[in-house]
DNA sequence: AGCTCGTAATGAAACGATTCATTACTAACT
DNA sequence: AGTTAGTAATGAATCGTTTCATTACGAGCT
């Protein structure tokens, strides 16, 4: 007795399956006497309908995916929070994948999410998987980027500018007269990582006495961020650059605490420090980090909206690539 | 088209809906011919399982539901990591939910999950469920507290010594000769928090001339913090604390924040600052935060393991009350 | 040839909620 | 009284997968 089925409660309340699922379902259609009474039965019972056989008859669940590069990352958490409240307001619910920059876990949560029939997908790609995405939608699932923006006219995207943010980063630090300046940030084959550094690039062409060194760590963690950091550090004096822009915030709060070690390096009389994305941590920092904002939680909600649009799509829809900007946010790691 | 069943497969391959079902569950009693024949039905078709009608089959899913107290907070990813790790290995999936401290949400993903009909639940529980677990029981979802031993018998757990933990931090204060020491946690609703009070007070009583003042923030957040730590900041000189416990590190960076800002306190000679959980941040705030350790990765594979156990329960199951000891982590914050 | 095993494949039943065409009943109106 | 319109309730069919009792077919043996 593991669960009560409509059928034991119509038995009970008297009346016919049908009227039981009425009840649940279009209560205007049933009179108050035998809404009591089923209501009555569903309670002694302690019946909760069965999710499973709800969606089987439905053809399709009321749950939305969502795949992220990096659950730890507080700009992921704070997304995810963006796009958890809105689908709440809608009656829809979000699963949660962390594929950890592994292709491998991210088709594995793919997959998973196609066979539980998920409404759609947002999903912060790790590589380059346009063909999954044509076969998803062919299978009726259709798919928002998030934090990046499309390369193919065809999909929606959610993002910011990634090029520009970086751009903003280097430009600031050259104007501060730093001129010898390393980039933090791999592996390379994130889209976002490579598109910060060619903002980068860019910048650094338009001043003709500057360098830019890149240097590229496992992943986008403060562990690697100290790994960097140290290396750094652990240079002679005349070999270090005089500004570090970091990929993301994580990564810079590694370098930061490595640099910071034992006092050996000055931050940012020494190396001025600039990191990305702005997670709370970055104004908590040992010296308040430099950084670039993005909108996270409004790219999560933003991207659920799409995707709920492209759920419901009439014959004439047509997919979308917002591009929020980004902001700089100036703190003491570049002031000096 | 949009998905194709076991029955197209079936009369592609020129087979039985059953011969299919084998292929995928069974292959060992499947003829090689037939096997190859069936798996090119499903390759050409882009045949995907409908879990839905698996899940509603087998009466039960493959998922177990996690519920915890703040997504934000690094001591829970850390701890669902643990937890997904672990399911991962046995072939589990994990959904996660956040309740963030309202028993409005928490109930609303305990009835998903129970609609979900997910093995079972791994639950940080907001207030007092005891009467909501038993339920839970009674249809058959097991239930283990998650950073919370259980004052019940009958449920498994397993937390930290919270208590223990206050007391060390408390102490540890104590030891560098500080006597006016303010506890910043709330809602006192929830019970870590509590129970870390608790030891605090503990601690507070073995020294004659030593006071507690509690302040009670309406989270557990960086921003509460920086709330409580602005009330401190701006009391006269004379009435500032000497040493600040923290129920979490969040509050901690967040009060760390308000009293470093323009100057005004230093920590520690003026007002020593401990806090809760260790999290990765904690050594990288402007003065590394000193701070009490919970292995939270560790508590997310433990709890899922004794999950599974009771899943598959013998008859003469007992359940488990595991209970991890707390560590001080000594940093700039309480030195000097 | 007749018989028994063993292996492969079959296909109907079951899981539980929802839908919808059908039936039952009332009330209202001519 | 007879017809119609409208509301309530019914229950069989459906979704896609798995299970399991049954059938089919050979091989091996006497």
């Amino acid at each position: 007795m593991l669960s009560a089925s409509v059928k034991d409660v119509a038995a009970l309340a008297g009346v016919s399956v049908g009227t039981v699922s009425n009840v649940l379902n279009r209560p205007e259609k049933v009179s108050p006497a035998v809404m009591t009474k089923v209501q009555m039965a569903i309670e002694k019972l302690g019946f909760v309908r069965n999710d499973a056989a709800r969606q089987l008859r439905a053809g399709m669940s009321h749950s939305i995916g969502l795949v992220v590069l990096d659950a730890a990352n507080p700009f992921f958490t704070d997304l995810a929070r963006g796009a958890e409240d809105s689908a709440a307001a809608k009656g829809f619910s979000v699963l949660v994948g962390n594929s950890s920059d592994d292709e491998r876990r991210e088709a594995s949560y793919l997959g998973l999410f196609e066979q539980q029939r998920v409404l759609g997908i947002l999903l912060s790609p790790v590589g380059d998987i346009l063909s999954r995405l044509e076969q998803l939608r062919r299978r009726g699932i259709p798919t928002v980027l998030v934090d990046r923006v499309s390369d193919n006219a065809s999909f929606s995207s959610v993002g910011v500018d990634n090029v520009a943010g970086g751009e903003m980063a280097v430009r600031h630090l050259l104007s501060l007269g730093r001129r010898r300046i390393v980039f933090v940030g791999g592996p390379s084959s994130i889209r976002q990582v490579a598109d910060r550094l060619t903002g980068a690039r860019k910048a650094i062409k338009e001043v003709f006495d500057a360098t830019l060194e890149v240097i590229e760590p496992d992943s986008l963690t403060v562990l690697s961020g100290r790994a960097a950091g140290e290396a750094i550090r652990n240079r002679p004096v005349e070999e270090r650059p005089d500004a570090i822009f970091a990929a993301n915030d994580l990564l810079a709060v590694g370098i930061l605490q490595a640099l910071m070690l034992m006092g050996t390096v000055q931050v940012p009389q020494e190396i001025a420090l600039i990191g990305y994305d702005d997670i709370e941590f970055a104004s908590a920092a040992v010296v308040p980090l430099s950084s670039i904002r993005q909108p996270s939680a409004l790219i999560g909600s933003t991207a659920l909206e799409l995707l709920l649009q492209e759920v419901s799509a009439e014959p004439g829809f047509k997919t979308s690539r917002v591009v929020f900007p980004p902001e700089l946010v100036v703190r003491a790691s570049t002031r000096g």
